[in-house]
RNA sequence: GCCGAAGUGGCGGAACCGGCAGACGCGGCGGACUUAAACUCCGCUGCCCGCAAGGGCGUGUGAGUUCGAAUCUCACCUUCGGCACCA
């Protein structure tokens, strides 16, 4: 700052900028949206809430940043835009830092928080800190309950044993957290095991054919897949096989199973049950009983501990008894193999290991027989032994090998006699089955929401009575260090008297998962303080669905999945009205430490805001942010470039503030470019704002954040090298000025509200916040060109190019670029074989 | 193995409804300003050949469609994300 022509201005001083307007800004409520207003179009933008888990990162601002722009952006186009923000307060890592460090998790929480909401101010962000939600509140929780407790009377919670995932630090975990192939958990990475236990479900399941209905929303395809995925939907049949009499039982058991392919019935030569299958026990002949039980002992075990790969040999033992094949009476083996899930279709199935990979890799190591029954149609007759599964689907396949139903096309004319036939007799029918289970909600935590149930000697599992919730969650606990819930020890909170009959009765010690309380949290900001219900319906029919919620692609399967599936439930059970949550959603990518992983504090890979912010600024900090790359995409961290974004800045506040300034590095400066004019010159700078603005209205609605930062730049290196000269200050300049400022405002909040300011106090105008001006439109006068440089082509490279009037004829175009001497040269007096004219932006000539 | 996304300069990336590849920024080189440095400003910067004019090559690889392909089609390679024997 020492050269003459800048000694002019003050500097661009962020920190003296920017806390003065956020405070103004929450002096004002000027990002307060009126929920009762109608008079505008609503506009709810939601961001996924954050984890207050004190790791507190430039990720943050990652993902809040354009979300924030977007909100801005939104009111400047007269939106009454709703915009609020919560923590998903509850959780394993609170619970961690007070077995670690002996702190209460409400303690640790609420530092973190509000910790959280300085940085997130220190942002400029405009959330609407009056509809804050914080779920470990009992105002929060005791909704959790409620809701809980209409699910269990409209039969969609219920408790049942089963085999789950439980982990051995954080015990029970839902199916979806369990990650990989060698399935670990996806908080800490510990290997999970298999567990029979009495535990919560929510009936997920019952949703399955809705959740794959994604009509009606605007989600990106990738999320869409993998949901669908998840969901798993096969439509196939049930068939009932019988077991055959033997010496050692009756027979007469129905051994049903599920397959995908039914025309594949001739082909089974075995059946296969699952270790846990009810029927295993019953029908295991007495010469195979120590063989069977030696293997499901090693099945179990094999379960328990690592499962290592899906290409480990098959292993399984025959249980020495028989079951009948509906369609042709035969008798078949039945093996038991850990192969067969439990979990899916029935536990058991009938092995067609001709048509089948893992039929046909069991059949042969245990030798067993392997009959084809589907053959391609360009196969020839004696092929011998098969020597892998036949397993895809052509039109030109033939059924044989499988009496009245030869010669038949399997899919659909096969599939379809098949069941038919089994429907006939009562031994099958068309069924359909679903990958995806019952969401298991219990967890043996401390920090979190009580599940409202009261177990009685007399009375059973009796729901707690609407009235005495919240069942809150007991402050004086010992975490005494053994990684076990307080709650399984803390009589205060166990025993009560049971609602019902009077008598003493114990409590639920089981949490529910955190994923509960994102499921709906975005209803409860429009009426955090109601207490009539867990939302106001009014305001709840008004508001939702969100328009546009914004967050990582990680939670696809998770708290999306679950999101949509508790919206159709509180549907059903009449609290709300809608069946979908999100009506747009986009998922932004992650920012990953300079190492390529994710931040955290253990890693020592996290880059801290406040840090930059004292250095630049959180303009320039939100501006980079955006400017990196898509933001879908991602990326690794790496300050390298925050010098050019903030240079950008301080080249707007030149240009605003000190727009006859003279640079003395350049020559040219003062100066016109030597083939305008005055006229000319403002025909360019109005030319150029308006093509910004044009371009950059339609990046912020398509999220492009980055190519908006980028043609902003470009306006401001153009306007640059205006500056000085006779245009410089004059109307079409402070019109461009004006337009740059108002285009940046949603991105740059700080800076371009301090420059509208001192305009309007140079103008000796009332001052209005430049956050609540209208976005500009763009002129259609300024951006029509009278010439245009056309590409003139020969054989598809660029050998020319000429400068032509707009809409000039095609035939008078070509003529002028065949006219042109360097083209004439090149062509060497050879003609034309034809000239392509790409609809006037392009000459094409063809020659040889 | 299956599903999905993506491969473009030294780097982040732009263009992708087929039509001037490399916008914008970083980095690098040169220059102006300064006693000097920093800051700031100006210019150049895909690779190769050439003093230059200019030419050749070039969007992961290989084919194809087209007057014309980063963009469309097919096959393959690599990286990242998801799934994990789902009958």
């Amino acid at each position: 700052m020492t050269t003459t022509a800048r000694s002019r201005i003050e500097r661009y001083d962020p920190a003296s900028i920017e806390p003065r307007w956020q405070a103004r800004w929450a002096e004002l409520e000027l990002y307060e949206a009126d929920l009762e207003d109608t008079s505008r179009p609503k506009y709810y933008l939601l961001t996924m809430y954050p984890y207050p888990s004190g790791d507190l990162h430039i990720g943050h601002w990652y993902i809040k940043t354009p979300t924030d722009a977007v909100a801005r952006y939104r009111r400047m186009h007269g939106d009454n835009v709703f915009y609020p923000i919560g923590f998903d307060a509850f959780g394993l890592p609170a619970e961690g830092a007070a077995i670690k460090n002996g702190i209460h998790p409400a303690i640790w929480t609420m530092q973190n928080i509000e910790n959280m909401r300085r940085q997130l101010r220190s942002m400029g962000a405009t959330f609407q800190w009056s509809a804050e939600v914080v779920t470990a509140s009992p105002e929060f929780y005791r909704w959790n309950q409620w809701i809980f407790l209409k699910f269990l009377e409209a039969g969609l919670a219920y408790r049942a044993k089963a085999p789950i995932d439980w982990c051995p630090n954080d015990g029970t975990l839902a199916r979806e957290q369990v990650e990989g192939p060698e399935r670990r958990c996806w908080r800490c990475g510990a290997l999970v095991e298999k567990r029979d236990l009495e535990q919560w479900f929510l009936r997920i399941t019952n949703y399955a054919d809705e959740l794959l209905d994604f009509s009606g929303i605007d989600w990106p395809e990738p999320i869409r897949i993998q949901q669908t995925n998840w969901i798993g939907r096969s439509e196939g049949a049930e068939i009932v096989f019988t077991t055959a009499p033997d010496d050692h039982q009756p027979g007469g058991d129905e051994l049903r199973v599920f397959t995908t392919r039914p025309d594949t019935l001739f082909g089974a030569t075995f059946m296969v049950l699952a270790p846990e299958h009810p029927l295993v026990d019953k029908l295991t002949a007495p010469g195979q009983r120590a063989t069977v039980a030696a293997y499901l002992a090693q099945a179990r075990r094999q379960t328990e501990i690592e499962r290592l790969s899906t290409d480990r040999p098959k292993t399984g033992v025959a249980l020495g008894a028989e079951a009948i094949n509906p369609i042709n009476g035969e008798r078949i083996p039945i093996w038991v193999a850990d192969y067969v899930l439990a979990g899916y279709g029935t536990g058991a199935i009938m092995a067609v290991p001709a048509h089948d990979e893992r039929d046909f890799e069991f059949a042969r190591q245990f030798g067993l027989e392997i009959r084809e029954v589907i053959r391609p149609g360009d196969a020839p007759a004696d092929r011998g032994p098969l020597r892998e599964a036949y397993v895809s689907k052509a039109p030109t396949d033939v059924m044989v090998n499988s009496g009245p139903f030869d010669g038949l096309r399997p899919i659909p004319d096969g599939f379809q006699a098949i069941v038919a036939e089994l429907e006939r007799t009562g031994r099958g029918k068309a069924a359909v089955s679903y990958r995806i289970r019952d969401w298991l909600i219990s967890r043996q935590r401390y920090w979190g929401t009580p599940i409202p149930v009261i177990y009685c000697e007399t009375d059973g599992i009796v729901p707690v009575p609407v009235e005495d919730l919240p069942v809150r969650l007991p402050e004086e606990v010992d975490f005494h260090g053994s990684g076990e819930s307080p709650l399984k020890t803390d009589h205060t909170f166990l025993d009560v008297t049971c609602p019902r009959c009077g008598r003493p009765a114990r409590r639920e010690t089981d949490t529910m998962d955190t994923f509960i309380d994102s499921s709906w949290y975005w209803f409860r900001y429009l009426s955090p303080e109601y207490t009539e219900g867990p939302v106001d319906r009014r305001l709840v029919d008004r508001w939702t669905p969100v328009d546009q919620y914004t967050g990582g692609a990680e939670h696809a399967v998770m708290h999306l999945l679950y999101s949509r599936f508790f919206t159709k439930a509180l549907a059903d059970v009449g609290v709300i009205g809608q069946r979908e949550p999100f009506k747009r959603l986009f998922n932004q990518g992650q920012i990953l430490g300079a190492d390529g992983e994710r931040m955290s504090k253990s890693r020592g890979n996290v880059q801290d805001p406040d840090e930059l912010v004292a250095r630049y600024g959180a303009d320039t900090i939100r501006l980079f942010l955006m400017f990196m790359g898509p933001w879908d995409q991602g990326g690794l961290w790496s300050p390298t470039g925050i010098g050019g974004v903030h240079r950008f800045l301080n080249r707007v506040w030149t240009l605003a503030l000190d727009p006859h300034g003279i640079e003395p590095g350049d020559p040219q400066a003062g100066r016109l470019p030597a083939d305008e004019d005055v006229a000319a010159a403002e025909r360019s700078i109005r030319m150029a704002a308006h093509r910004t603005l044009r371009v950059v209205t339609e990046e912020y609605e398509g999220f492009r954040f980055n190519t908006m930062v980028a043609h902003l730049m470009e306006l401001a290196n153009t306007l640059f090298r205006y500056r000085g000269t006779a245009v410089a200050g004059g109307a079409a300049w402070d019109e461009a000025i004006r337009l740059l400022l108002l285009m940046l405002a949603p991105a740059a909040p700080h800076i371009t509200e301090e420059l509208w300011a001192r305009f309007a106090a140079a103008a000796d105008t009332p001052w209005t916040s430049i956050h609540v001006q209208t976005w500009p439109t763009v002129d259609p006068s300024a951006i029509v060109d009278e010439t245009r440089e056309i590409p003139v082509q020969i054989n598809g490279k660029v050998r020319d190019k000429v400068v032509v009037p707009v809409g000039i004829e095609p035939a008078e175009l070509e003529r002028l670029a065949l006219d042109r001497p360097r083209i004439r040269e090149l062509l060497a007096g050879r003609t034309p074989e034809r000239v392509v004219n790409a609809g006037g932006r392009l000459v094409n000539i063809v020659v040889d």
